[in-house]
DNA sequence: TTCATTTGACTACACTTGTAGTCGAATGTA
DNA sequence: TACATTCGACTACAAGTGTAGTCAAATGAA
């Protein structure tokens, strides 16, 4: 039932367009990870085989969908993090990302802003 | 060179309180994990490998001491998190955990604090 | 029509992880 | 001293994961 890192990055070309064939999803994949075919399409195939993705037939092929939002996935995935490490507090999590890597002009105004909106 | 998540709660107790054996590690452990004597010993034989943990000789047994900091370790998750799952933008993952469990008073009013300190 | 390519299904295989057993040596206890 | 306990070292083993090969069938090109 869990999306592993590799499987994630498949997961972010379908999310990103949804229904592409497994030749599609290698394509996009191909620069930034160097998997072969068959790499991609077991991937591919342990996605559906979880219910993280559904396909429809197009001829030879199939077209790869999700089957999870990835807003649902990342809700999830962010809860079990910080509670798996910061035992459920987001503001050290935070506090570590401003320390260890600084955080971006447009992250701090997005933070003041849901600040804003969560004290009402 | 990755700390995984039965290891992770071997090096919480061990980051509590320093320079403990795999005795006392498995006693604190007893409550909240069932595990037997044997997997604690695994857990920590596997993080000494890793260099996770020192070891100095009491007697008959070993005392186990965390070489990497908490806080260390905590940077690099968080970061390792965020770059993994949000492209490295901190906001959207506090947005996440607002919307998907709520943020405690005392974390709102610290992301606040923090954010302050981060302007200026 | 013949042949190369591509597809999904199935198989492979080493490494990691969770979980623990075995074993000889050391130690504590009676 | 004899025996039980405990220690760390080593071994075990299934499930998960990263990475890919094989193969029969379908398809497209020539």
């Amino acid at each position: 039932m869990d999306i592993t890192d590799a499987e994630l990055e498949v997961m972010k070309v379908l999310w990103a367009s949804p229904g592409q064939s497994a030749a599609d999803v290698h394509g996009k994949l191909e620069p930034s990870q160097n998997w072969s075919r068959q790499t991609v399409k077991t991937l591919l195939s342990r996605l559906v085989e979880k219910g993280a993705l559904s396909t429809t037939s197009a001829g030879r092929a199939f077209l790869y969908t999700p089957a999870i939002a990835r807003d649902a996935y990342e809700t999830r995935a962010a809860s079990r993090f910080v509670d798996k490490v910061f035992s459920g507090r987001a503001a050290p999590l935070v506090a570590h990302l401003a320390d260890g890597r600084g955080l971006s002009e447009d992250d701090i105004a997005e933070l003041e802003a849901l600040l804003e909106r969560l004290k009402s």
